[in-house]
DNA sequence: GTCTATATAGCGATAGAC
DNA sequence: GTCTATCGCTATATAGAC
C-alpha cells in the first residue's frame, strides 16, 4: 500500500489534540464545496454553514478566503508530492525480468506519478470519514488558477517536476529536452482530465469509474506515448 | 487550409448587416474576459465596459448571464464540430503508401480531431481582428462546467463523439469498446490541457508555444497511446 | 435598441461582546 | 475561540425614459 496515508490529515506536529477541530472542519467543508461548486462559486457563508461554524472563524484561522484556499491545497499537495517521490525512489529496487534496461523503469516511473493522484482524487467519493480533495478540484486549479499554483505551491511542484523529469530523461533517451517536457505535459493533462474532468456521456463513466483499472489504462497509454518516436 | 474559417463569426444567414453589432461586441468581450478571468470571475459590468455597451444590453440580447455564456460557446462549438467532421471525412480519400490498412488512418483521424481545436485555441492570442474563444476557456468549461456542456450543447458534441468513436473503432480494432472510450477520454484530456492548461514553469511554454509543432507532437503521442496493447 | 437609475441580494471582511 | 451584527462593496437583474 501507500507509504503515506493520503486520506489522513497531516501529522500536525506529533500532538493531535482536537484543539483546532473547528479549523479542520472548515478545511474539510471548504474542500468538499470547492470541489463541487468551484472556488469562486463557494461563499464563506456556505462553508461555515456546512462546517457548523461561523464566518468570522475563517478569518480567525486563515485571515482571508485566499488563505483558506491555500491551506486546503497545501494539506493535500504535500503528502501527494511525498508519496509520488517515495514510489519513484522505490522503482529501481527490484531486479526483475526486464526486457530492456529502460523498459520496466518507464512504466514504474509513470505509475509512481499517476497512482497517488488517482487515489487522492478518488478518496473523496468513497464514503471515507472525512471529505478529501477531489480530482475535480485539482483539475479546476490546474486549468484555472495558474498564478495560484505558480506562487505559494510552486516549490513542492517544482521538486516533483524535476525529479520525475530526470528519471524520464534516463528512461526515454530518444527524446530531447523540449520534446520530453511537452510529453510530460501531455501526461499531466491526460491524468488530470481522467480523474477530474467531466464525463459527457454515461459510457465514459463506465469506462473510467474503477480506479485500479484506470491506473492500469493510464499507465499503458502514457508508456506508449512516451515511447513514440521523436517528431 | 481549413474548410471553415474558425476565426470568423458564424455565417449569420447570408446577410451581414451590422444590425446586431452590439450583440457581437458583447459576445467578443465576454469571450475574451471569460478566457482571462474565468466565467464566475467576469461580471456583466466588466463585459459591457469592455464592449462599450451597457448592462441592460446583455439582458436585452441574451436574457441573462447564463444565456450569454451559452451563446459564447455555441458560436464556436458549431464551426469546430463542422471542421473536425469535415477533416475526418477527408481522411480516407488519398490512397497513399500506407504501411498497414489502419496505419495512416489512425493518424489522420487524430489529426482531424486535434488540429481544429488547437487552431481555435490559438486564434485569440494572435492579434486577429476579433477576440476568439481561447483554449483556456474551453478547458475551463470542460473541467468545471459539466452540467452546462451536458445540457445545451450536448447534441453537437454527441455527433463528434460518435463519428470519431466509430472511425477509431475501425482504426484500432484491438481495443474493446470500454477501452476505446477510456483512451478517447485520455486524448481529450491531453488535448485540452495542452491547449488550455496552465504552464507551471517557463520551460513548458517553450516546449508548447508553436502551434504547428504542438499538433505534430500531440498526434504522435496520441497515435502511440491508441496503439498500445489492451490492458 | 440603448440608456440611466435602481431594486434586491449576496459577497468578503471586521468590530466588539462574551 | 466563537459568536452576532454590520460595514462597504459588487453582483445580477429590471423598470422606465428616450
Amino acid at each position: 500500500m501507500a507509504a503515506h496515508d493520503l486520506t489522513d490529515r497531516p501529522a500536525d506536529d506529533a500532538r493531535n489534540e482536537p484543539q483546532h477541530e473547528t479549523r479542520q472542519a472548515l478545511l474539510d467543508a471548504a474542500e468538499e464545496l470547492f470541489a463541487e461548486h468551484g472556488i469562486d462559486g463557494t461563499s464563506l457563508r456556505a462553508i461555515t454553514r456546512h462546517a457548523g461554524a461561523n464566518v468570522a472563524a475563517i478569518h480567525y484561522y486563515f485571515g482571508s478566503k485566499e488563505g483558506l484556499v491555500q491551506e486546503v491545497f497545501a494539506r493535500r499537495l504535500a503528502p501527494l508530492a511525498a508519496e509520488r517521490l517515495a514510489r519513484l525512489e522505490a522503482c529501481g529496487e527490484a531486479g526483475e525480468e526486464s526486457l530492456q534496461p529502460g523498459e520496466k523503469t518507464l512504466e514504474c516511473i509513470l505509475r509512481a506519478f499517476v497512482e497517488p493522484f488517482v487515489e487522492l482524487g478518488w478518496s473523496i467519493d468513497r464514503g471515507t470519514s472525512a471529505p478529501h480533495l477531489s480530482g475535480r478540484l485539482m483539475a479546476q486549479v490546474i486549468t484555472d488558477r495558474g498564478d495560484f499554483l505558480r506562487g505559494a505551491l510552486a516549490a513542492e511542484l517544482r521538486e516533483t517536476f524535476d525529479r520525475f523529469g530526470r528519471a524520464l530523461t534516463l528512461a526515454v533517451p530518444h527524446l530531447d529536452r523540449e520534446e520530453l517536457i511537452a510529453r510530460f505535459n501531455f501526461a499531466i493533462g491526460t491524468l488530470v482530465h481522467a480523474v477530474g474532468g467531466i464525463r459527457l456521456f454515461d459510457e465514459e463513466n463506465r469506462a473510467l469509474e474503477r480506479s485500479d483499472a484506470l491506473v492500469d489504462r493510464l499507465v499503458a497509454f502514457l508508456v506508449a506515448g512516451f515511447r513514440a518516436p521523436a517528431c
